[in-house]
DNA sequence: CACCGGAATGTTTACGCAAACATCCGAGCA
DNA sequence: TGCTCGGATGTTTGCGTAAACATTCCGGTG
């Protein structure tokens, strides 16, 4: 019942913390200003007397101030944060374009917040959405497969501008994708140019668009280069998967080049085939998608396109923040090229002689 | 003049986002009840009619009415999000820590906030826990070497909470960390029961202090067995660093065992010591630490520490948000077990004739 | 029948900041 | 001298919410 920690029963209003973070107020006493002068200070406006700015700086300094992100939050109409909607941070592209964008973000003094969807349903995304609305963020980036809320159903806080990133394009958002065809395209003519009659494919899984999208482009460009399409193989971008797969693929002995849609499956692979005695890339050429940081010590090096993730992550900053500032949505897609990256995965075929009818 | 609220100049004042989200107000007024009543209901506090309550939810839903977070983070003193400082996110433990953080939070109802490090200098790291006031956090988890902060001149915020991963225990902060020492040990012991007489060991970088640690339990495991310790050889995380490490190992024949300190490592490891005709695990038997998720695929299939990233990150956030809640820090550390998984790449020695004196 | 107690609901207020508007003051000019 | 003009600064106001306090209305009680 005593009064223990000050006054009895002295009811402490709201904030409990109220040792707290100087306000405006406090600095505005300390250095014999009005508030108004201090904000003016806080956000480097004009029109403060350059001996009244240093005095409040001191009395900032004095007292430790620091803005009150939720008050200037509320007053502004804006949060000075992006959230970022993602299923898993398990791959290395998501990790990276997350790392990215967080740089970005924070060098335009934009705080990134985390939205985790736990099972990438449509019900999971659309709650994410909706909770966005009370998520304190002026625009959303999200990096996922976005048919999985395609459903028109969907709505979100009108003022909330989006990014997709490295997803199919719908067109009512501002897309940044890797150049996927590009580099898929890169991938197969330099297989091709070293005298490989045709390219097999280890595909991603079909749900996935980034998947889907390497699939379309090798076989557009075996067409193009007027080659035979092989039966398409596919897995679900594990290592482990594409051990499964390869094992098939070493009972094939007319493939002599195989185009896997990502780097782990192309690690499972390699050792598949090493396994079975095929020789890469004596007897089996194999070239990845991604360029993780691993590929160059595969077994052999492993030849692969290397994807820009940084930059993924940087243009979608870009144009969310371009939006969030126009005030006004900018759907359209923009493309980050690849780049290929030879290693000692690939190489010619074996000579022909005991192969073919 | 004008007057008319759309007339030319209108001086929107403040928020220009104006059309957006209901207020509690509205919401009231549609409800047919005070702003105090819908507040009510919206935190699910007693004392409201249940034929009220259900009025308001009618009227939330009907305009679509979301909590302003900024004006509840105001009115109520805290943020509802932590704060997670890393440097990188480019190593697989950081990524799996931090996506169990997030997902961990989430399920508590809050957010996690990025605050990206560039460089991982004690100014770089100072300027984030300084910027942290007024970064609308509750508590900072911080994924990172802790003694880049160790200066006693680190001042932040009072109110903020921290927890440190996988790092130095300093007494200061609460700290969540793997077991190294443990895995260490059972890895060492692992090796030794096969046969080995003792083990290298392929440490991370010195400024490390997992490396570290890892460093120090393989020494007193080696010890303890009354083994030789064998001269430490160095990498810096990287399977590159662990390949060239690889070379030199491949040359000491009376190196059967590796400790390697981590998976890519290891797989660098496994490379130079196959190219050097060094068979896995005939000649040599390597294990790694981490299990990350291609170890399974490496050639041969990794042997391997596993650590409980997910464990850690759930910690992390319990800790912080205990902490939050009760008002004080929490000092002291906390250990996540670790689990050896046998896979391929360990076995026997090979018999003792042709080496020894 | 005036009164009490408590549940349901309403009114006031303050959180910290910054836009809008008001004021003050000295320099320049007719 | 009286006036305007513009820079420097102060005052008022409101953002959306929720704590504290006030009011209303009810059945039950002495």
């Amino acid at each position: 019942m005593g009064a223990t920690d000050s006054a009895p029963g002295r009811g402490r209003t709201d904030a409990r913390r109220r040792a707290h973070n100087a306000s405006m107020a406090d600095v505005a006493r300390v250095a014999g200003v009005s508030s108004q002068t201090v904000s003016r200070v806080s956000n480097g406006f004009p029109g403060v007397n350059e001996e009244t700015r240093e005095r409040v700086l001191a009395a900032m300094k004095e007292l430790g101030y620091r803005p009150n992100s939720a008050a200037r939050a509320l007053k502004r109409g804006d949060f000075r944060t992006i959230g970022v909607i993602t299923f898993t941070l398990s791959t290395t592209g998501n990790m990276r374009t997350l790392e990215a964008i967080a740089t970005s973000a924070a060098q335009e003094g934009y705080a990134v917040t985390l939205l985790p969807v736990a099972v990438p349903t449509q019900d999971e995304v659309r709650g994410a959405f909706s909770r966005l609305g009370e998520l304190a963020v002026d625009a959303v980036i999200v990096i996922m497969e976005v048919h999985l809320l395609d459903s028109a159903s969907l709505t979100l806080p009108p003022h909330v501008k989006v990014v997709v990133a490295d997803s199919d394009a719908d067109d009512r958002y501002a897309v940044v994708d890797t150049d996927q065809a590009g580099g898929t395209r890169d991938a197969v003519r330099h297989l091709l140019d070293h005298g490989h009659r045709t390219v097999w494919h280890l595909a991603g899984p079909s749900e996935s668009f980034a998947a889907q999208r390497r699939t379309d482009a090798w076989r557009k460009a075996l067409e193009a280069a007027g080659r035979a399409v092989p039966p398409l193989v596919r897995g679900d971008w594990s290592a482990d998967s594409g051990y499964r797969a390869g094992l098939r693929l070493a009972e094939q002995d007319d493939c002599t080049a195989v185009f896997a849609a990502n780097d782990q499956m192309a690690l499972g692979l390699l050792r598949a085939l090493e396994e079975r005695g095929r020789k890469v890339p004596d007897d089996v050429s194999v070239i990845g998608f991604d360029d993780i940081p691993d590929s160059g010590s595969f077994q052999p090096p492993l030849t692969t396109v290397h994807q820009d993730f940084a930059e993924v992550g940087r243009r979608c900053v870009e144009s969310a923040l371009r939006q969030v500032r126009q005030g006004e949505t900018e759907p359209g897609a923009t493309l980050v090229p690849t780049r290929l990256v030879v290693r000692e995965s690939t190489g010619r075929p074996p000579s022909r002689e005991g192969r073919r009818g």
